[in-house]
DNA sequence: CAATTTGTTCTATTAGAGCTAGAACAATAC
DNA sequence: GTATTGTTCTAGCTCTAATAGAACAAATTG
């Protein structure tokens, strides 16, 4: 699971590692009972803070994503996993025609999230 | 047309009002060429700043779909607002589709971010 | 033309989020 | 029992968002 963070952008660090692990876990590459890294090995590997990354995993547990236990770190778990695999096909054809069309993911996602309330 | 902002919301005033915006846009309440009401005035109703109405319009202007002229205010633009509409009916499919799996709308924004990249 | 409207630019201040840091603690795994 | 791992707490730093006030420039309006 290759993660990339950008510390430049706007979206916050622990928000940008959130959404690599969902992204992980809709394209099948981390299976439901998988465990992440730990959060201390994978903030030293990515060159973050303890507490960003738990940010980011406590994030995904809110979501339903992952279940976080002491000694055993972040699980995925089963419904996370199936959900969000069958929204990927649906996703990937949006994108694109939002891409046809030259609009940029923020205007997207603000179409999405209109559209959610 | 109607805006509703949320103060408690992670997302920033300027970002939630110019997605309300584009949002009215998409469903054709406003339509190109039609002029948005002034910032001096949507501050007012809005009980915000002149500064943050016109932080959400720029924002809107960046993305090309209004105008912004002095005297005159936010004119809708063409391309704009054609744009918008295209794209309309694929988004509310997904978001069904998400709402039906029980995602919320950080979840599917985020599929959509990491599609994007 | 003159007055009004409206966006643009500038400085300044306040409040909050994000990130880092260090430490102590509790539950689980081995 | 020991090591691992998430949880909780305090603290400080930085940046963005939002507010406020003022002066200015361009377009509309009468």
């Amino acid at each position: 699971m290759l993660i990339r963070l950008d510390p430049a952008s706007a979206e916050p660090l622990f928000a940008q590692l959130a959404a690599a692990v969902r992204g992980a876990i809709a394209r099948g590459d981390v299976a439901a009972g998988e465990r992440l890294p730990s959060a201390r090995v994978l903030a030293e590997s990515l060159g973050l803070n303890v507490h960003t990354v738990l940010h980011g995993y406590q994030q995904l547990r809110d979501e339903g994503l992952v279940e976080l236990r002491r000694g055993r770190g972040a699980v995925v778990t089963e419904a996370g996993a199936s959900g969000l695999a069958r929204l990927h096909e649906a996703v990937a054809g949006v994108v694109a025609e939002a891409h046809r069309l030259g609009l940029s993911a923020d205007e997207l996602t603000a179409l999405i999230r209109r559209e959610y309330s």
